[in-house]
DNA sequence: TCGTTATTGAAAACGATTTTCAGTTAATTA
DNA sequence: TAATTAACTGAAAATCGTTTTCAATAACGA
């Protein structure tokens, strides 16, 4: 996902376009790993040096709430957000659990265990994810 | 999970079981739904009022460890727990997101998928979670 | 019952996240 | 371009959930 296009998104949302988000996105859009906010910050520091850890975690927020960005849950918690490369529509996460790198798929096969799952249960099933653990290629 | 079953388990293991322990596991077995550890902590005070919320934390940990209680993710935080009803064997969990219900299936049919995922990117995959999230009967 | 050892609860420490607030900046208007 | 204004920002403080420390307690075997 590229930064015209993020910053396009901002402007129909009526939000200015500062140079704190500016650098969050771009670590973002950067990056194919999940990253912590501390991390982030850490990183968007070299392009806008004053940037505020305060102003990563709303920017995050931000983000979240307009489905540019994701938390990963990771087993020791969810702490971590990676940058969606295909913000329409519905797709999951393939994490790698050494580098953190994160890969998107969209396939993920399951409207007929949902359909299943819906009539056995009598739960009216609204959304789901899956998130697949796994070592990528550099890493093993 | 009956209670019997998870004492018995903790004795397997050469551990104690003490009354702070039977709290939790009281409140864990008999809740179907996900519960914070502040939750777990003020409903297992009902049966054993000095229950202190370290222990909480602490019993949590090893339960967890010993696979007997499952972390639950939420979009919110994963800060929430759930008492594991088969401990043996692959399961994920289907959440009421008004009540916290939580029920556990295990046929998540995907076997096809990872094989594919793992051929297209590369990726050695080694777990994977699902959570389906939707509204049961009850709160429907 | 006694002794050993794991376990406990309270308080303090800790780390991550959020709130507050006065100052700054992006976008708009003249 | 300069003035205006509301959104936005960073620093400090507050807050919240979780972990550590440590002296006291309780479970279990002898």
């Amino acid at each position: 996902m590229k930064i015209a296009e993020l910053e396009q998104r901002l402007r129909e949302q009526g939000l200015k376009l500062t140079r704190p988000r500016q650098a969050v996105l771009e670590v973002l859009s950067r990056s194919g790993s999940r990253l912590s906010p501390a991390e982030i910050h850490r990183q968007g520091r070299r392009s806008y040096r004053r940037l505020g850890l305060v102003t990563v975690y709303r920017t995050l927020a931000l983000l979240e709430e307009m489905g540019l960005v994701q938390r990963v849950h990771t087993e020791t918690g969810c702490h971590s957000f990676a940058g969606v490369r295909s913000p329409e529509g519905h797709h999951h996460q393939l994490i790698c659990k050494d580098c953190g790198r994160v890969e998107e798929f969209s396939d993920c096969a399951s409207e007929q265990l949902l359909a299943k799952l819906q009539k056995e249960t009598g739960f009216a099933v609204e959304d789901h994810r899956l998130e697949v653990i796994g070592c990528c290629p550099k890493c093993q």
